[in-house]
RNA sequence: GGGGGCGUAGCUCAGUUGGUUAGAGCGCCGGCCUGUCACGCCGGAGGUCGCGGGUUCGAGUCCCGUCGCUCCCGCCA
């Protein structure tokens, strides 16, 4: 565990458990934590007690502290106790080889009960099961005395700590941006807050402080960083949480080359201070269009193969139905292979119903039998196109083969996952490894069909590469750039538009007219009317890097006070219902039921 | 908004085909114990089987509804 703070002598404390060792021998030490485990023989009494640097074995002989014995036999778990003696070396055939304190322990001369505990409602630790997250959130003070949540904590706190180390090494300057703040286009949901001032009005909670850090480089800052809360009101996931929190960086005078490479040498930086993984630089780049080919998303797991591969060609001529139809639709036919696997018809049947579940209409799956395949599909095809399909997917005897006819879009995302799927069934991943890639030359725009109007891939202020021509908005692409690290994206960024008419050139291209634009943005566009800089950066998931760097599986784990699945703090009860005096003075009406009592 | 899983003692769980007295480990309480470190030994307490309704002679078990937690899809960088 990385050292502790020093401590001056206070009557109460003057050392830490975790750091009562072998070089404090025969000195007197008074420390003072929470009864972690309590050993009593009848004659003498163990006791762990337990700080935020670990654990140290106190001694109550009754000889040497009759007062401080008696008070040793109440001692209950998790009371709060502080405690003065000798450190003396344990016996040869005592020391506690699993503890770092276990050559010693403290034979205690005097103790006093500072507070004490009710039993706590699960065990803090020292049993083998894992308790139930309900009621981990609900006693989550409780929760985070247990060994694994204080070192997740303690990581964030050196990763956030390393980063503003190297940033402020950098001449990044730590500026704070509203909370209170006005909606911005990032594409979530907002959360809104309900203004008194001004009531009908409203505030939103930032999804990121990005026009803020944009109107920093235009105010001449240059190089800026916070490490931001964001808000947004979507669904939770296991990595998603309604608020969270960024590191959010901004530069002038750069472009993508100068963001990056100032970017890889943080991320270096910040692993090599807490233990991470070793990030050979530069960092792979990958462009878009060949991460979506081989791999059938913008955010792919380099850790593994199972390549996608495309097979339309091969079936160019063919008379099964399924395939000819996706092809004449202007779809493909994709496929994978998975290698040589044995999969029961059960788990068949289950990557077809995932399929489904990912938007496909089917999935056809097949295994390699000499020159054909073992798949219900099989007679549906000739033997040259069987032929065909193997060596464009380079099956082996046995190997399993997976096939989505669909639109492009639609047959990649799903044989995307899918393959992430298998890398999980199949272990193909070896402990301990990491890949990272940044995803380059992205497209600005894509075409939202349902909506009918073009959507920025990243968001409004992005930066095309060249000249924007408004007559083929889809055919710009982005100076965007984002970091994949074993399938999950970490951060993203680009270089932003800095010039007025350039950006109201690209918020017209997504259906935001002039008026509209100034009535939203207006206050962006007149900043960049006054002198902008070129400038770009970056904003990194913290939580997401945290987590993966504690090895957890959920966000939550790397969050103190995290949020359920249905975005509800079990600790504090929020959200909460409010009083009508509250609601009154808002000028929020009372009229739907339940908003408030009666 | 949709789909899956879970809900039994303080915690983690078991509970057969629906069968009458619902169990285990840990924790808790009491007693004994001077070298333990997940201490040990003896004894004990502790249950609205999430909640509501239904089927049945009988429901922890089956059905319907509902609430909570969780994973996924949609949504969300």
């Amino acid at each position: 565990m990385n050292g502790a703070p020093a401590l001056r002598a206070n009557e109460l404390r003057d050392a830490w458990c975790g750091q009562v060792l072998a070089d404090r021998v025969d000195s007197e030490a008074r420390v003072a934590g929470w009864v972690h485990r309590r050993r009593d023989h009848g004659g003498l009494i163990f006791i762990d007690l337990r700080d935020r640097t670990g654990i140290v074995q106190l001694v109550f002989h009754p000889d040497s502290s009759g007062e401080a014995f008696e008070l040793g036999h109440k001692l209950r778990a998790e009371d709060v106790l502080s405690a003065a003696g000798t450190v003396v070396r344990r016996s040869a055939d005592t020391v506690n080889p699993d503890l770092p304190t276990g050559e010693v322990e403290l034979a205690v001369t005097a103790a006093d009960l500072l507070a004490d505990a009710e039993t706590p409602p699960f065990q803090i630790e020292g049993f083998s099961g894992e308790v139930g997250e309900d009621a981990r959130l609900r006693h989550r003070y409780l929760d985070l005395r247990r060994e694994p949540m204080r070192e997740a904590l303690v990581l964030r706190h050196r990763v956030t700590a390393a980063m503003r180390e190297f940033l402020d090494g950098e001449g990044f300057l730590d500026v704070e941006t509203p909370v209170l703040t006005r909606s911005t286009p990032e594409g979530a949901r907002d959360f809104l807050v309900p203004s008194r001032l001004q009531q009908g009005s409203f505030y939103a909670l930032p999804q990121s402080p990005q026009l803020f850090k944009q109107l920093l480089m235009v105010a001449g800052f240059e190089r800026y960083y916070q490490v931001a809360r964001c808000f947004r009101d979507e669904d939770l996931r296991a990595d998603r949480q309604p608020d969270f929190t960024q590191l959010d960086v901004e530069m002038s005078f750069v472009g993508v080359d100068d963001v990056i490479e100032v970017n890889e040498r943080l991320l270096a930086h910040v692993f090599e201070r807490v233990g991470g993984p070793s990030v050979e630089l530069p960092i792979a780049r990958l462009p878009y269009d060949e991460a979506i080919s081989r791999f059938g998303t913008d955010r792919p797991d380099l850790r593994f193969g199972l390549e996608l591969v495309d097979l339309s060609e091969a079936l160019a001529e063919t008379e099964f139905k399924v395939f000819r139809g996706a092809i004449e639709a202007g779809g493909a036919v994709r496929g994978l292979n998975a290698g040589r696997r044995e999969l029961p018809r059960s788990e068949l049947d289950g990557l077809i119903s995932r399929a489904q579940e990912l938007g496909a209409k089917g999935l056809v799956w097949a295994f390699r039998e000499g020159d054909g395949w073992r798949s219900p599909t099989a007679k549906f095809l000739s033997a040259a196109e069987l032929a065909a399909l193997n060596e464009c997917l380079g099956a082996e005897e046995g190997d399993l083969l997976l096939l989505v006819a669909d639109q492009e879009r639609i047959a990649n995302a799903v044989l995307g996952q899918l393959r992430v799927d298998l890398a999980e069934r199949f272990e193909l991943v070896s402990a301990g490894e990491h890949r990272l890639a940044w995803i380059v030359d992205w497209p600005l725009l894509e075409w939202d069909p349902a909506a009918d109007r073009w959507d920025p891939l990243h968001h409004p202020f992005t930066a095309p590469a060249g000249e924007f021509d408004p007559d083929q908005p889809g055919a710009a692409r982005a100076l965007a750039y984002d970091l994949v690290w074993n399938g999950q994206e970490m951060g993203g960024g680009s270089i932003r538009i800095h010039r007025a008419d350039v950006q109201q050139q690209v918020l017209a291209a997504l259906g935001i007219d002039a008026e509209d634009a100034q009535a939203r943005f207006g206050f962006l566009l007149e900043a960049l009317r006054y002198g902008a800089p070129p400038h770009g950066g970056i904003a990194y998931g913290l939580d997401r890097i945290v987590q993966r760097l504690a090895g957890a599986d959920s966000i939550r784990d790397v969050i103190a006070f995290p949020k359920t699945a249905s975005g509800a703090d079990a600790l504090t009860g929020a959200p909460a219902p409010v009083g009508e005096m509250q609601l009154k003075e808002l000028g929020i009406a009372l009229h739907r039921r339940g908003l408030a009592g009666h």
